[in-house]
DNA sequence: TCCGTGACCGGATTCGAAATCTGGTCACGG
DNA sequence: CCGTGACCAGATTTCGAATCCGGTCACGGA
């Protein structure tokens, strides 16, 4: 028997014991479908976990099964395919992102400023590696995946596009940044901003070793060059009238796009 | 007979007759060493715009040199392996674009702003496809000479660090930029910023047909973007101090370049 | 009755040995 | 003495065989 010389990082066996979502108990009483999102939580958790380490191409349904402790048939019950299974797995991952942009903007005014906004997305790109994956290395783990992927969220996107255009438009209507510049320019500069700060991450040569870890810190500097851009300033006290406005926007993008992540989940839709 | 499938453009036959750059007939009297360097200039703009039209991997060396129109050992004649002599493809797009960086640096002190610089850059960018490709699809169009050239070049890319560093703390030195951030930083937001641009550039849904093409355009939202992150400001005119010194660094990094490709050129060298 | 399961199917992917190609050399000709 | 292209060996591609895996479905348990 030939040894399989796979890539797959030696820490990552393919033992069925490995199973790190085991099924907890047979529990018979409490309610059903209860019980079922449970389980389908648990199928995206672990195709998540797998994700991130393997790379959709060298997943298996039966490996993203087996992890989520249930059988292979079962995440078809969940998920009318596997494309769909990891189409969740980016809208849920994505979701959550926008969910924490929510709970900024909840705790105070503040958490409208672009600046802000970017310093959250900064901060979370390095808490969430899925979210890290999407917007990194397109083609290295998302492989075949990644042309799908894209193809099936266009709305999603564009959904996006446009509340981030509504967004700038509360701003500007409040003077809470400049106007001297055509909005298509600020959300330009703003997302390339946010771009190269995001990929350019790990480049440039080690600094000498002053800073520490610098995730924080690198955020603050994207935040300053945001504000600086942008040129934020609360004359009038604006803050707190399009504070609820912008807050409503999120909500409605967040619903959205919880709404698109049911529109793939449960298997048992009509067609 | 099976009809190659390659994905070649339809408009590259491999035609012997393609020759672009056809041998200027036999001049037998002119200066030996003159011919000898012309001959390496075809050789390397033949290899050039092989390299972005057909990507490393599928450009023979027989290609380069029948495009070049010259004997394949010829080739040989002046680069010692194919990857120098791509090696020095990239270095002569590289230094072309720092002495392109001269050119707006002679032509009055405004050049060292660094907004100035970005704003060169980014359009140098659009018109040499070549440092495109090393800066955008690193692993499209380079294939398997992407490592080499990284590891070749690296005391290259380490000159260039030390190099903006000075310029940055001459800059600074001359309260031409804030000095209330710590110059890390500001390194770190400037090529961030560039990164940025540069990425993004193709992507943002189709905007309204309002800009026509925009390149332009683009390239003064990121002067923008810098200047505003950086907050250039001449309060004591020391802007004619400085530019004699910024000049001089970047003199130096020409030269430098220069003497890199030279390390890399004629094939006839000891070993 | 209904939910979950895993054996099973066929298309897709991988593998590997044979065939082809190509980077680099070198003897020769101009 | 410079330039050339036939030539070599190692690398890459090809293509059919073997394997794998996404998706289905008949069955068994609750």
């Amino acid at each position: 028997m030939v040894v399989a010389t796979a890539p797959v990082p030696a820490n990552h066996h393919r033992d069925p014991d490995e199973q790190e979502y085991a099924v907890p108990s047979p529990t018979q009483s409490t309610n059903r479908t209860a019980n079922r999102v449970a389980r389908a939580e648990r199928i995206l958790d672990a195709a998540g976990d797998l994700l991130v380490s393997w790379g959709y191409a060298k997943i298996t349904v039966e490996d993203v099964a087996r992890r989520a402790g249930v059988g292979k048939g079962t995440v078809y019950l969940h998920f009318p395919t596997k494309e769909a299974l990891f189409l969740v797995v980016l809208l849920r991952a994505q979701t959550a992102m926008i969910e924490r942009t929510l709970e900024v903007l909840r705790q105070g005014p503040e958490g409208i400023w672009p600046s802000t906004l970017a310093r959250t997305t900064a901060l979370a790109l390095h808490e969430s590696p899925i979210i890290a994956t999407v917007m990194k290395g397109r083609t290295e783990t998302l492989g075949t995946f990644a042309r799908a992927a894209a193809e099936y969220s266009t709305e999603l996107v564009e959904r996006r596009r446009t509340t981030a255009q509504t967004y700038f438009d509360v701003l500007r209507d409040h003077g809470l940044i400049r106007t001297d510049r055509p909005l298509g320019d600020q959300m330009y500069a703003y997302s390339s901003i946010l771009t190269g700060f995001l990929v350019a991450e790990p480049l440039l040569g080690e600094q000498p070793a002053s800073t520490p870890p610098s995730v924080e810190h690198h955020a603050d500097v994207l935040a300053d060059t945001i504000r600086a851009t942008l040129g934020e300033s609360d004359a009038d006290d604006t803050l707190h009238v399009a504070w609820p406005k912008v807050t409503a926007l999120f909500e409605d993008l967040a619903r959205d796009a919880r709404a698109e992540i049911d529109r793939y989940t449960h298997a048992t839709r009509d067609t």
